[in-house]
DNA sequence: GGAGCGATGTCCT
DNA sequence: GGACATCGCTCCG
């Protein structure tokens, strides 16, 4: 192998990385793996997706965060340790995933909104319930979306440790980095709605919701 | 292609 | 009882 080839494979991201604050979180997960191991119908091959849209949730001061009500049963693994699945049920049929960030105690978390497939995408579909040859774009460009393509549950993930080697879901960097970021603002929610707290990867095809660059009016680019 | 809307579980008031 | 960090289907241009 070349001294100059980039070693590429996949490591574990480490705890650590999950304990600045969240609207840093979620830009350094911007191009990191989210690998899904011995799912329904992948026993044996992982499914793979590049992070490619993610929003920031602070513990305090966020109305829009989950966490705004305060420490109950429900919102407990956000005040946990980072690093950690919480995972919730909206609108009766979607689970969305997120990462704790912050040290124990405190409650930020950064919502993964997409994925760009990059292994396992006829399991995928499958999950989806699309046939084999069904557009990538279509698998995991949603956090529900996401969700139902890798079998991520509430009742298998919340709570689990996306840094262990144990974990069948995981957080990994492969040396990938973006270009560049741009900063919109979040999705679906009525509260804080003006902050620029959603990341993306400039021109990726793969992101949810698209973003219309507005003459005269700059998005702020990371 | 874009706006409108129904489905539907769980949590908090 | 109402809100909800969504999705995919309709209907209309």
């Amino acid at each position: 192998m070349p001294e100059t080839m980039l070693d590429t494979t996949p490591k574990l991201l480490p705890s650590g990385f999950f304990l600045p604050s969240p609207d840093l979180v979620a830009q350094q997960l911007l191009g990191k793996l989210l690998v899904r191991r011995n799912g329904p119908g992948n026993e044996n091959v992982a499914l793979i997706g590049r992070i490619v849209e993610t929003e920031a949730y602070f513990g305090q001061d966020d109305p829009a965060a989950h966490s705004a009500a305060g420490h109950t049963a429900r919102t407990s693994v956000l005040f946990g340790p980072p690093g950690r699945a919480y995972v919730y049920f909206i609108y009766g049929m979607h689970s969305c995933l997120n990462v704790s960030c912050e040290p124990d105690g405190r409650a930020g978390s950064v919502l993964i909104r997409a994925l760009e497939p990059l292994a396992g995408l006829a399991a995928m579909a499958r999950n989806r319930g699309l046939p084999a040859g069904a557009a990538p774009r279509t698998l995991a460009s949603g956090p529900g979306k996401l969700c139902q393509a890798l079998g991520i549950t509430r009742a298998a993930h919340n709570g689990m440790d996306l840094t262990s080697t144990a974990s069948d879901l995981q957080i990994a960097g492969d040396g990938y980095q973006p270009e560049e970021i741009v900063a919109t603002t979040r999705i679906g929610i009525t509260k804080a709605a003006d902050r620029p707290l959603r990341y993306l990867i400039a021109g990726n095809q793969y992101i949810s919701v698209p973003y219309k660059p507005v003459p005269g009016k700059q998005l702020p680019v990371i």
